[in-house]
Order: structure tokens, then C-alpha cells, then sequence
DNA sequence: GATGAATGAGTTTTCATTCAT
DNA sequence: GATGAATGAAAACTCATTCAT
């Protein structure tokens, strides 16, 4: 529909992504108002009308990094989904390794976190996505026996999301926490409360 | 004589007190960029001009408003500190009661509270404070013998903020859940994981 | 829908009055795109924004231009219709007198008139409608007799538009001929060719 | 031997006139403004910069157009330039031929015909370029006794003018009517009415 | 206590045009 | 004969803010 879009060279491709990262930053820095995309390409070393070479408007690169964001962390997600005919002993560590590896791509990505998590107008939806698929698992692993009967697993869901969207703020990001730490201190936290009483003893 | 802020008449208190109650609206829906002065105004059936007449400028009513959830939301904080000698099983109730009451005040303030904890600058630092008075809470609780020894109180504090932010978001503010019934029902949660195992019986 | 439009001083309806003129002056000399809103209100004595406490965008202000034109040119067209019941020596200066109104108000509206006829997309659907009148008006009158029954009156409306619209570009703007001369010109030159047969001699 | 302008090569000439046709098509469409270049190279399957290896820059396109226009303009009009001592009753045919030719220019180039009748600065100059010669024509004719004396033969040409260019626009262009049958309704509707009554018999 | 009228200072966006290859 | 990549220069438009009344 429009020119844009059909650059082909390496050096093209290096000059978008540079301006997709130094984006991101300034986003998360400074919001989607306050980023200015003089400050971007001036950082780039570029000049605003190369900007518009690789990306329509400003809107279109900011939903560019959110799209980004929303695919790989819902593909974390979607991995952190439980197998049937899993051993009790396994929940654990597959939850926590579920976790981990969220809590690495979050800190991994810290701006790209801030404008998923704070800055987007989707935010709210990927996060009520994430607790869907979230209170699934949870569910799932209550009815296997995992968790105790009584728990409002949507509560469980949301209080989870939570706390790792907390966590991620004033632990992962600033490097307070390893996401490895972080991710068996949640669960332990979590699962201390949720396990059954008859499962606790044996653990 | 001749600067703002010193207005008297009733007349002028009442349009003040409207544009605030606007502009608090207009910033929670809105973000503090898209809220704009000429809309908040309009709303209060008055003209730009008169704005200045009760606020130096935008950051000024904005700062107004964050300060004023500040206070409060302060206050609310500071009563939920427990006191010395209190019997184990009131700690429950009185964390339970403390809690209803933030959760009360954040759902008879919406706008407030998305200003306050999602839009200020200060956000962060406001939960931090609020994270900490929480966790001398917590840790004055735990010497006490009402939790488990082993448990990472800063982690317990800052979990709870997340959840009880989340929560906020998701059933409290869209009306799904009352303040008392959230409140009860995330210290539940907590406190099946935080007490320790022997001081479980009473319960 | 905007704030715009509801001023009401004197004042502010004298600067729009002026933007307004001066625009037309600016449109009609550089056409659309080449008349910038800096010349115009620089030329106003105003800046910017002014502009746009007047009107929604260039666009807008152009567009009133055009309507304007239009408006006054069918209002003029509309009272060039002929009643019926009219006598044959009467026709003759029944039609110069339309054109005379017509030749006027073009000659007193030479901005306007270069934007309406040549500037606006419209164009070209208003000197179709124009000649639909014109052409009911000549049907009208060839039916009851004033001019040869074998003339395609659609050729003869559109010739007119023709004429009249290069005679204005090329006599009437720049002052070479006066309004009633140019009718009557104009009717002579047709008339003689369109009254039928039997009618000329007696003339 | 480095400069632009001396391309020899079948494939460049090629391109330019692919250019040049596409551009008059993208000038007549949408004005001189609003034709881009982009558009231009875009649908030649070009770029950007290969559009200047032909034409120093938009404005020489376009008067390259506007100068095609003119040349075979002029040509067609000084052949339908009368010799002398022709015999009146081919008067009227001569007439039509000529303008029959013309018309079949326009209507064999209508993308020029909007460039060179509408868009271009020249526009004016050229009708009445086009209007003197005619003008020539007729006074001549009229000295030769084919037309009533009494006629201001400046005011036929430019209605003739201005006649011409509605028809093209209304009936020409659109393919309502042939070169042939437009020109010889033009000349009739004309002749009746110039031509003085006592030459009329022979008709 | 309030308004009509206006503006300073930006910001995004567009487009013709060019450089190096 | 042509392209990938980039830019200079400008234009429209917005908004918080103020002056004079």
C-alpha cells in the first residue's frame, strides 16, 4: 500500500532494527509521548525522514515493539503449558522452569517489559491473556490433585500475575534477582499456600 | 494579593473543586498527555483562562491530585500498623480489616487510584513506601512467631503489593468484587503460605 | 464537536471575516496548494493557531470559500428562471438581465470566482448544474416557440457555460468589459443564431 | 558527457517515455501537486533516482507536457489558417475540418488536453495565443464578406474558445460525441448566428 | 470570578531531490 | 541504466498558556 516496507539491503535492515531498539528505550524511558522521534534517529544518526523509510508513523513502531513483546512472551506461555500424566514430584520444577524462562525474557528485555507491561493501550488484554492460560494450567493441576480443592484458582491466576509483574519491577529489572531466584521464591511462596494439606507432609 | 491560590468565595471553591473532580477523570481515562486542559474545562462549562485562576498548569492540578491520593493512601497505611501485645488470633482480622480499608478507599476512588498508582511518576516510589511500612508490618509479625521463621519478608511485602495492585485492576475497579470480600480473600491466601505449619491449629 | 465555531465578540467574527478574504485572495492567486496558512495569516496579522480558532483546517476554510460561491451562484441561477406567460420581446431581456446578475457577481467576487470555476474539485459538478438549469430555462422557452426547433438545447446551455465562463477569465475579471455589456453581448451573439426563423425578421 | 539529457540507448529512451506518459496521466489525475514523483517511478517499475537520470525535476516533466502540448497545439491551429480567395461555400467545411482536427487531437490526448487546457501557468497564454489566430481567421473572413459586419470578431473568437474547451470537457473527453459530429454542431450553432442574413441563401 | 482572543514553541509528517555504488 | 539509502526544507497542526477586559 505504501513505498515502505520493501528495503531489501543489509544495511536497511540494520538501520530499522537500530531504530527499533533505540525506540524501545526511549519509550520505556520517557513514555509513548515524551519519546520523541527527533531524540530516535538522532541517536541513530539518522534524520527524521529516514525514520519514515522503515516505519509509517510513530504509532507503527511503538505497536511494532508491543507485537513483539505480546508474540514471545505468549509463546513462553503457551510452552509453560503442563503435560498430562505428569509425576507430583515434576509440578514444581516445571512450574518454576516455566517461570525462569519468563522471568529471563522479561529482564532480558527490560524496555520492551516496560511498554508491554506499563506503557501499551493492550497491556491489560495480554495480561488478562496470560492469566487465562495461566488459570488453565492451574485448573488443570487442581483437578489432578496438585493443589488444594477450596482454591479460587482465577484468584490463584491473577495473584500470580501480580506478583511477577511486581517482582519483575523491583527485583529482575534492577538485577536485585536472579530470574532463576526470583522464579523458586515465587513458587515457593505459592505453592507453600495452594498445595494440598495431604500433599505438604511428604514433599 | 495578586497571585493565585488564595481564592475564597464559595462560588470559586466549588469550580475548583469541579475541575479537579474533571481533570482527575480525564487523567485516569485519558493518560496526563491525551487529558487535555481545553477538555477538562469544557466539561466544567468554563473556559481555559479560568483554569489559571486555580492552578498554575497542568502538572500543578496533576501533582494536586497524586498528592491527595498520597496522603490518603498514606494514612490508610499507617493505621494498619499493628500493635504490640495483640493476640495471635486477632492478626488475621486486623490484617484483614487494614486491608478492606485501602481496598475501600482505592474502589470509592477509581480515577485517584489509576492517577496514583499507574500514571504518577511517583507510583513507584509511593508503593515502595507503602511496600515498606508493610514489611516492618510483617517482620514485626514474624518475630512475634505468627509466621514462618524461613519466609523472606521483603519478598512477602512486595507479593502482596502486586497482588493487591492486580487485584485492584481486575475485580475491584470493574466492580466484581467487593473490598471486604478481596481483602479477606487475599489474606487467606497469604496467610495459608505464610504461617508457619504448627501455628496452623487454631484456625 | 470541536470548540471551534461557538466565538461570538465582534472582534473574533472580524478576524475570521478577514482570514476568509484573505484565503480566497491567496487561493485564487496561488491555488491550493501553493497558498500557505503562514502567508495568510501573516497577512491577517495574526499567527498560526489563530487559524485554526476559526477553522477546523486549510481544507475547511477552502471548502467555505467554494460554498459560499456555490450558494450565491444557484441563488442567482435559480432567479434567472423564466415565468411563464412571458412575452416574446420580454425574453430577450429577461435572459440578459440573468446574466447581467450573474456577470456582477462574479466580476465583484473575482477570488471567489477563480476558486469556484477553476480551483475547486466541485467545479466541474456546478457548471453541470448550472447548465441543467439553464438548460430547462432554454427548453422551456424553445418549446413555447422563441427559438428554432431544431437547436439541441443541451449544446446551446453548455456553449453558454462556455462562453460565460471564458469571457469572464478573459473580459470580465480584468475589467475590459462591464457585466451589462458582456451580457448582452453574449445574448445577442446567440440569440441571433437561435430565434427561430419566423421571429427574426420582426425583431 | 556527464550531465543528463544525451541518453542514447533504446532501453533509456524507452523509459522515458514510459515516464513521461505515466507522469501525464498522474498530472492530469491528480494536479501538479498532487502527482508524485513516487507514484510516477512506482508505476513506470522504477526508482526514485532514475527518474532524475531523464528529467532534471518535476517541474521540467511537467513542462516538457505542457510544451508537447503547445507545439502540436499551434500546428493544428495555423493549418486551419484560410487562404485566400476560397470560395464561400467552403467556408463552413474548411471551418469544420479544422476544428474537427482539433478536437481530435484532445480527444486522441486527454491526459495532455487537462495539463495543457487546466493545470499549466501557460493555460492562459495559450488560448489566447489560440484565440489571436482564430481571431485573424475570422476577421479575414469577415472582410471577405462571409460574416455580418456589424460583429466584434474578438468576442466570437474567445466565445469560440471558451465553447470549445466546455464541449471538450463535457462531451469530448467523456466520449459522448466524435471530433466530428462536435465540431460540425459547434460550427453550425456559430455560423447560424454570424453569418450575416443576406449571405445566408445559398445554404 | 470569568472570558474573548490570541500566541510561543513544538512535533509529526511529507516530498522532491541526491549520493555512493 | 539503475538502485539502496538517505536528507533538506518545509508545512500543517496542536496545546498549554497568557493578556486585556
Amino acid at each position: 500500500m505504501s513505498q515502505r516496507g520493501r528495503k531489501k539491503g543489509a544495511v536497511g535492515e540494520q538501520s530499522r532494527a537500530l531504530l527499533l531498539a533505540i525506540a524501545a528505550d526511549e519509550f520505556a524511558e520517557h513514555g509513548y509521548h515524551d519519546a520523541k522521534i527527533s531524540a530516535i534517529v538522532a541517536k541513530a544518526g539518522l534524520t527524521q525522514p529516514a525514520f519514515y523509510l522503515y516505519f509509517q508513523n510513530k504509532e507503527a513502531i511503538f505497536q511494532e515493539l508491543v507485537g513483539t513483546f505480546r508474540t514471545r512472551l505468549y509463546e513462553l506461555t503457551q510452552k509453560s503449558r503442563l503435560e498430562t500424566g505428569m509425576e507430583a514430584s515434576a509440578v514444581s520444577e516445571r512450574i518454576t522452569g516455566g517461570l525462569t524462562m519468563i522471568f529471563r525474557f522479561l529482564s532480558e528485555n527490560p524496555s520492551l517489559t516496560r511498554i508491554g507491561f506499563y506503557l501499551s493501550e493492550e497491556a491489560e488484554a495480554m495480561k488478562k491473556q496470560v492469566t487465562s492460560i495461566l488459570h488453565e494450567n492451574l485448573v488443570f493441576e487442581q483437578e489432578a490433585g496438585y493443589f488444594a480443592r477450596h482454591l479460587d484458582m482465577q484468584m490463584v491466576a491473577e495473584s500470580l500475575v501480580g506478583v511477577t509483574e511486581r517482582l519483575t519491577t523491583t527485583q529482575l529489572l534492577p538485577g536485585r534477582k536472579s530470574p532463576e531466584a526470583l522464579a523458586s521464591e515465587v513458587v515457593q511462596l505459592f505453592l507453600d499456600g495452594m498445595r494440598s494439606a495431604t500433599e505438604k507432609p511428604g514433599d
